[in-house]
DNA sequence: ACTTGGCACTCAGTAGAGTGGAGTGCCAAC
DNA sequence: GTTGGCACTCCACTCTACTGAGTGCCAAGT
């Protein structure tokens, strides 16, 4: 969790650097983030915060280059911040973020008024979650492992063709379509949807697996068998999670290299990547992982921001922000910490059967 | 449709050229798309099919240029296509496309292999499409607006929450929380259930109604106006179709002006907005509309391409690419027309309940 | 009556020179 | 240890000149 900086006093207790560099290192991110620019002595000497000459801040600078904090594009620039300079500004220095009034109502107001099933919900929150910080979002429902069946059922849709549906605890619904014989009963239907709700329910979808119906009627049977073998494929083949992505858009943005944006965009097409690349980064234990810190290459540019989302205790997906290393990282943080929890609550709260969990008015 | 252009030969009847100045235009275009450059007279003049001299093609394209068919970014540059140059070309010029026999065979195997549940099919299909051109592709699926439902139940998720589970006769399955009474028994859901079954089976989810159940235990009837209310609810919401969206990231390679890619990124985003601009296209009797031709400002630097789904005979949705205006019109009407043609065939033959459609091998 | 080669002209793009200025590293003085 | 001074570096910008692709026009040719 992030410290407050000392923006002013003596010295105050650091893992690697002085109270000074420190100072001139967040001045440098400060400045850096806001202009995009290269930061000289001048303009960090100027900075609050740090009260010595433009001379000493050079001394200091030429310290903190060699130590990796800092970089210079050429020789007469000004320096920017490297990952490394980024993360101990994280890590050290950033006040923890708020959100303006206007955004905390912006995230009371959604909260209070969305509706819907969950995935619905999801993806209006990446949504919300890419708004509030102008940068691409990402929301991951929870796991659907521990789901149990609670009902299951074969259908007719047409003379030929049936209709698997199971419905988890958790409120998903999986289907699949199942080939029946052309002149089957219409009770023949009913035995085998029933046989198949006994033998379904109470159990996950990933224990579904193909075997010998016994006892029933050899056209039944023939249902009940297709059906399992229908489940038990997508049961393998099914992401365990929804991903949503919102704002995909604004990467467009953020990067003057389009190729950058090509390959951080194709990126983000592949859902499966991005799951693993923020539950990778959730399970370093980090909230951040600033450039190269995560494995994935096409995005080394860029800064990822994860919040778990927890259900009543367990873990419940997670929110993510993803977008370059030059970020105002206290806001973003701030943003997906704030959208992660209101989100963990909704959730509980519609698993608990609570009608609106209304905690805060929206004022604005 | 595309008509074959004379290449070399004498008049050939035009709506508004004659045969020199088109095949001028088709030089022009043929090359700006290749090269991206504008092209000059001397270039046209030593394309194939136009067999005069630099000079008599200035000439030509001074005419071109007043009938709005060709542009100049400055006076002593060549010339590009209007949109009325890509649309004269599209219309009377461009050759029918074929598909490279890699494509072909990229086509034919994904046909004969891609399984799964409708979504899955029309989510992978448009990343087949957007492979297949380099281009953005769109799959718009089936609208669900003529569906009837051939099964509703609700069942208990929790102590005090319901999922009400209505199957729609085209695969389709829909879902609505309620909330239930804490003590509400077995049986008294299951009676709820039956009622609602009753009631939805055999209609429209939009012709479901809250109306009064009568002749029911109160605690049942009251389960059930809430599943009503939930139903009708989620009718009135819910999009008719499902989008698909694949190879967005090829946005950012078809624009240099990164402006252009970010809006053109944001109005994906929106995937009403997307459906409605295939369909006003579809609806118009085009299957390209060309800049400005669509009336969707953000996109006005880009051709829009679709090819309608048909199911036995009755639209089933549209299949769509997205890209700039220079683009390779005939290959790519082509890939959306195999594209869209094999997706109906499929879409038929699983609503039939065949197994799968094995027309064409799969080579290479 | 077209077509064509010739020609002067236009203008984007590039390369090179020059300049300004922001910023640096170093050093001597404080 | 800090600071002002100073020489130096080098990007960014401007200005200029030049090239060359391409044009429009016109008079000569078929």
């Amino acid at each position: 969790m992030p410290r407050a900086h000392n923006s002013s006093g003596p010295s105050r207790p650091s893992e690697e650097l002085d109270g000074r560099r420190a100072a001139i290192l967040d001045a440098v991110v400060a400045e850096y983030v806001e202009t995009a620019q290269p930061v000289g002595s001048g303009a960090v000497a100027r900075s609050a915060g740090v009260g010595v000459s433009p001379a000493t801040v050079r001394a200091e600078m030429v310290a903190l280059e060699r130590e990796g904090y800092l970089t210079q594009p050429h020789t007469s620039a000004g320096r920017i911040p490297t990952d490394a300079g980024y993360r101990f500004f994280v890590d050290h220095l950033a006040e923890p973020g708020v959100l303006g009034p206007t955004q905390r109502s912006q995230v009371a107001r959604f909260f209070n008024h969305v509706q819907g099933e969950m995935e619905e919900v999801l993806e209006r929150t990446s949504a919300l979650l890419a708004e509030l910080t102008s940068h691409a979002a990402v929301v991951v429902g929870p796991s659907h492992d521990a789901a149990r069946i609670v009902s299951a059922q074969v259908v007719r849709l047409a003379s030929r063709v049936g209709l698997v549906v199971t419905v988890l605890d958790d409120g998903a619904v999986e289907k699949a379509t199942v080939e029946l014989d052309d002149d089957l009963a219409e009770e023949t239907l009913s035995v085998a949807s029933a046989a198949l709700a006994e033998r379904f329910v109470g159990r996950q979808l990933r224990e579904v697996r193909a075997d010998e119906p016994v006892g029933l009627d050899p056209r039944a049977a023939s249902v009940v068998t297709r059906s399992l073998e229908a489940v038990s494929t997508i049961a393998d083949r099914r992401e365990p999670e929804h991903v949503f992505i919102g704002g995909s858009s604004r990467i467009a943005s953020s990067f003057d290299a389009v190729e950058t944006v090509r390959s951080v965009l194709a990126t983000l097409e592949q859902q499966l990547v991005v799951v693993h690349l923020l539950n990778d980064v959730l399970d370093s234990g980090l909230s951040v992982a600033i450039g190269g810190e995560h494995g994935y290459e096409p995005l080394a540019s860029c800064a990822v921001i994860v919040a778990p989302i927890a259900v009543e205790g367990a873990p419940g997906g997670v929110v993510g922000i993803l977008g370059p290393t030059r970020m105002h990282y206290p806001e973003a943080m701030a943003a997906a910490e704030i959208v992660s929890s209101k989100l963990s609550r909704r959730l509980a709260a519609v698993r608990r059967g609570d009608a609106e969990d209304e905690d805060e008015p929206d004022r604005g």
